[in-house]
DNA sequence: AATCCGTGGCG
DNA sequence: TCGCCAAGGAT
C-alpha cells in the first residue's frame, strides 16, 4: 500500500506546513484539559468561528467542570445560545457531573475513560486524549477522513460510515513518536479544514499535492451513491429549534401561548415539546408553562410568566409548519 | 444500519 | 436561490 518513505514524506510535508499555517485558537496550546473538552463537544458539527465566542464566555463562567457541575443544566442549554444540536449542552454538563463525582473533579486522561462520559464518542475521546493529554491516538473526523480519501485512496469524498479500512488506513499513518503523533492528528485536520475543502479544495496550496493519489488520478468526480443532505423545512428540528430559542431568550417560564406563536401548529408543536421534555431539554411546570430544565435551583424564581408577544415575530423566525 | 438531532454561511 | 456542509453522538 505504502513505503516507510512515502509515509516519511507525508509527515514531514504536513508537519511543515502546519507549522506555517495553522490558526491560533484559544483552545490549542495553554489550554486547560477543560477546555479542550469543551471546545471538542462545541465543535462537533459547529464550525469553529461559532465556536469561539461561546467558548470563551463558558471558560469565564466555568472554568473547572466543578463549577459548571453546580449550576442548574438549563444555564448550560442557555449558554450554549444558538450553537445547534443544545442535547450537547446538556450532555457537557452531565460529563462535568461525572468528573465532579467520579474523576475527582478532573477530565479523565484516557480514552477508555473518556468513552464513559455522556457526548463522548470514538471521535472526542480519542481528540482529547491526544489534544489535551498528549496521548498518541488516532483520531478520525470528518476533515481526517475527506484527507486520507483523496491523497491515499484517490476519492473525492470518504464512504458514509467510517469504514474498518479507513481506521486501519489512519491508524497506520499515526508516527510513533508520541508528540509528533499529537501534530499529525491535529495538522491532518487543520489540512482539511483550510485547504482540502469538501467544496473546493485549495490543491494549489497544498503541501501534498503532488503526493495525493486523487490528484494523481486527475481528480475524478465523486462516484459513489449520491450523498443525502437533511431536510429542514417542516421538521420536528426546525419546530423544536423554535421552541427552545423562546425558552432560551426568556428570564423565567414562558405560557403554551408564546410557544404557539413560535410553533402554530398544534400536534407538533405539542409532540416536540414533549420530545423536548423527554430529553432533559425543557421542565414542564404547572398551569402551561415550561422552563429550561432547573433553572428554579440557579436563583430565586422569577414571579411573572412572559406572555405571548403582542406582534408576532417576522415569519422567517418562526417556524413556519 | 439508518435516522434523528440545530444552525448559519457559502458556492 | 438553495442544497451542501461543519472537529459527531445516541439509539
Amino acid at each position: 500500500m505504502s513505503t516507510p518513505h512515502e509515509a516519511a514524506q507525508l509527515h514531514s510535508r504536513l508537519l511543515g506546513w502546519f507549522a506555517e499555517a495553522a490558526r491560533e485558537l484559544p483552545w490549542r496550546g495553554g489550554a486547560t484539559p477543560w477546555g479542550v473538552f469543551v471546545s471538542e463537544v462545541m465543535l462537533q458539527q459547529t464550525p469553529v468561528v461559532r465556536v469561539e465566542p461561546v467558548w470563551h464566555e463558558w471558560m469565564r463562567r466555568w472554568p473547572t467542570p466543578t463549577a459548571l457541575a453546580a449550576e442548574a443544566p438549563g444555564e448550560a442549554v442557555r449558554a450554549w445560545g444558538r450553537l445547534g444540536y443544545p442535547r450537547r449542552a446538556l450532555r457537557l454538563h452531565a460529563a462535568a457531573t461525572a468528573m465532579r463525582d467520579e474523576h475527582g473533579g478532573e477530565v479523565p486522561p484516557t480514552e477508555a475513560e473518556l468513552l464513559t462520559l455522556p457526548g463522548v464518542g470514538v471521535y472526542t475521546a480519542a481528540a482529547v486524549a491526544a489534544f489535551a493529554f498528549g496521548e498518541r491516538t488516532t483520531v478520525v473526523d470528518t476533515n481526517i477522513r475527506r484527507v486520507l480519501a483523496r491523497a491515499r485512496s484517490a476519492q473525492q469524498y470518504p464512504a458514509p460510515a467510517l469504514t474498518r479500512a479507513e481506521l486501519a488506513l489512519a491508524a497506520s499513518l499515526v508516527p510513533e513518536d508520541r508528540e509528533e503523533a499529537a501534530t499529525w492528528n491535529v495538522a491532518v485536520m487543520e489540512l482539511g479544514a483550510l485547504v482540502c475543502t469538501a467544496r473546493s479544495p485549495q490543491c494549489d496550496a497544498c503541501p501534498i499535492a503532488d503526493l495525493c493519489a486523487w490528484r494523481l488520478a486527475g481528480s475524478p468526480a465523486h462516484d459513489g451513491p449520491p450523498r443525502r443532505g437533511q431536510a429542514w423545512h417542516g421538521t420536528d428540528r426546525q419546530a423544536r429549534g423554535a421552541l427552545l430559542a423562546v425558552l432560551r431568550e426568556s428570564d423565567g417560564p414562558v405560557t403554551r401561548a408564546a410557544l404557539a406563536a413560535a410553533v402554530p401548529d398544534e400536534v407538533r408543536r405539542e409532540r416536540c415539546l414533549d420530545g423536548l421534555v423527554s430529553d432533559g431539554l425543557v421542565e414542564p411546570l404547572a398551569r402551561g408553562r415550561f422552563q429550561l430544565p432547573g433553572a428554579s435551583q440557579a436563583g430565586p424564581a422569577p414571579e411573572r410568566a412572559v406572555e405571548a408577544p403582542a406582534v408576532p415575530e417576522p415569519a422567517e423566525a418562526r417556524y413556519a409548519g
